[in-house]
DNA sequence: CATGAATGAGTATTCATTCAT
DNA sequence: GATGAATGAATACTCATTCAT
């Protein structure tokens, strides 16, 4: 007879859930996946082992429930950022409004340099991960262009704004990434940001803003 | 008493050494470094189990090992690269000398992204492998560093060139990868090159050319 | 993350780390420590090999617990002995009291020459283990003497003291394993004894009886 | 086919039987049997792992020959110390002959406490090793026996003189043991000795000296 | 529903022995 | 005869998963 996994619908239920992927999130960024036993995972939600495999079908599965959750959690985030920034025009301060993004997305980064390779590691491993995070790949990128697109920039063509949204998102998370977990100096960092912006600036030369 | 490791002298020894470290960098990069056991690179190497502990400490010593050489390889295919370029001045068209580069780097580049961003994974696990990317990529970027300042061009501080040769590397990576690891179209290969230039240009706008 | 060793409260677990010890301590016994693996333990107790982790470091921990055990119930037998030993006096037929003790260390005597010895062979092997054995026969001892010295025999010095008790200790031993190990003629135990007894009662030579 | 163990008839094989020997008896007491490879007798000796093979059975046999060696070495020693002490009288200081003893066997009393342990540990294990050992030491008994005889006592029956020569045996290996590994105070070997003297001597009360 | 003790398949590593050179 | 590299069976130990209480 099939274990059965437990639809949770009792706020109890869910409640213990989140503590497991809060605990797993925990254990993962810190010690990576491979590094991090079930048993820890039970002792640091303070669960009993035998209760992961009731809301969970392995330690896999946790890790793909995590990871979708965490994606989701990007794609809001990264929405609300979007939304936060007013229209773009000819006159718009794009430094200023790289800067925000960066520092509102760097607020949200909450996890590892390490968590953020180890999935790509996984995902060249395992390929239910890599469809989920393709997914939601697809998505977040559809929304943010989606966003410039309202913003009122248009590109030459699609593949222009999917390069700069692409790169977008890199040059984001290279320093995100490189100030948390690399310990460049911090003095650096409005260089860096200045880089950035004249990096995405350069593939914004074709594009058309909207005129007001 | 202490097990001795192998030093190897002998061409015979080098060999199995090479046959050891290519089938554990042929599974590695297919499988990844927890999914690959011993046993399984001893298998792919033709060679007996014990083997691997004749000329490695362990398997992480394998690894290391490995990296290091694949390592060596990249700076010293990257030397190569650069000094296949001739000087820049104002005239040189930077487009075609960063298809070149692009083009040559691809050749040569033959790990995986999983190998890839394993790497990076377990750098933040292993304080050893940390340090001997960390040494490695110094020396890299060091070579690069005097590449570029040997090619001509002179950048407003030196920050700014650390910052030029980081999104160089960074980026041709990202493009490496994106064609061979991700399946993207390769019609859009152009324009992600295009692009790519572009926003390394960008950087070099505060950056002077040795005149004529 | 450290494995951890569950700390036996419960009666059950106490029951399985007995068993364990017991199966082990029957192997050992019979195969010695170096011939005896943990798998052997494992079926011997009926326990799967992942369960001697749950309760011992490792294998060598086994041992050490074991050790301890054995070494603690010969201390108490030891005294227990002793204690059932009237007051000596000029009067006081030796002979008759050394054959009851040797008649009661034997029934308690229950390990081999083979774990007897081994326990020498690694207590210079292993740092640990010799700390244990000394840190236990240095209190059998201390309590012997104790006993000896209540029983109303005192001796010129601490030293003869010291002698008496060891050769007791010794020859008992020696005693046991001959007739236990090594297959001499039961018939030649009384004979035995009493060349035991001759040769204790010589080193009382210069000890003093308590006067009645 | 059967692989052929030399019958060694050469000198050099001779030495290096020898030299293999030699290196696993430091080795066997420095470390023990378990704990000591052939790669380690190997390199001690200065001798390729085959070769041991080309002299040997096996490690085992390696320990059985060595372990033959030894007792003879053992016996010699013991019947040229008996051989240099004169004919026994009533007036005969046994205290004088026995430190001429003890003295005499500790000097050529090279092996360590752990190597003797583990012999009567592997004895428990091995039947072969047991049979070599009993046989030897029947023979060294059956030497020391007529050794006795000769100088002059004679006992009220053959059982007491087993009983003389075992406990003989048995005290000087223990004050050997007890002063070379055990660390017991110098000063004190007197004292022991005279104890073992007195301990001895009881056992010659019913023994008969030769009247001059 | 929850628990955490028990399970045992799986893994890295060692080392006695063999055998090609 | 000698060498020492190669072999692979054996072994200690781990950890995801199960299941009796």
């Amino acid at each position: 007879m099939e274990r059965e996994i437990r639809k949770p619908k009792q706020k109890r239920a869910l409640e213990k859930i989140d503590r497991i992927l809060d605990a797993a999130y925990k254990l993962f960024n810190e010690q990576g996946y491979f590094n991090t036993t079930t048993a820890d995972i039970a002792k640091e939600a303070n669960v009993a082992t035998g209760s992961l495999y009731a809301y969970f079908i392995d330690k896999r599965d946790i890790y793909i429930k995590l990871t979708q959750k965490i994606s989701e959690e990007i794609t809001e985030n990264t929405l609300s950022v979007w939304s936060n920034i007013g229209d773009f025009n000819e006159d718009t301060n794009l430094l200023e409004v790289f800067k925000l993004i960066l520092s509102t997305i760097e607020d949200y980064h909450k996890f590892s340099k390490l968590f953020h390779d180890e999935i790509y590691a996984l995902i060249a491993t395992d390929d239910e991960i890599k469809r989920i995070h393709d997914e939601q790949e697809r998505k977040t990128f559809e929304k943010i262009k989606e966003s410039v697109t309202q913003r009122g920039i248009s590109f030459a063509n699609e593949k222009e704004l999917d390069i700069f949204v692409h790169y977008s998102h890199f040059i984001t998370e290279d320093i995100c990434h490189g100030f948390k977990y690399y310990n460049k100096n911090p003095e650096d960092k409005e260089l860096y940001i200045k880089s950035a912006v004249n990096m995405l600036y350069a593939l914004l030369k074709n594009a058309s803003f909207k005129k007001l």
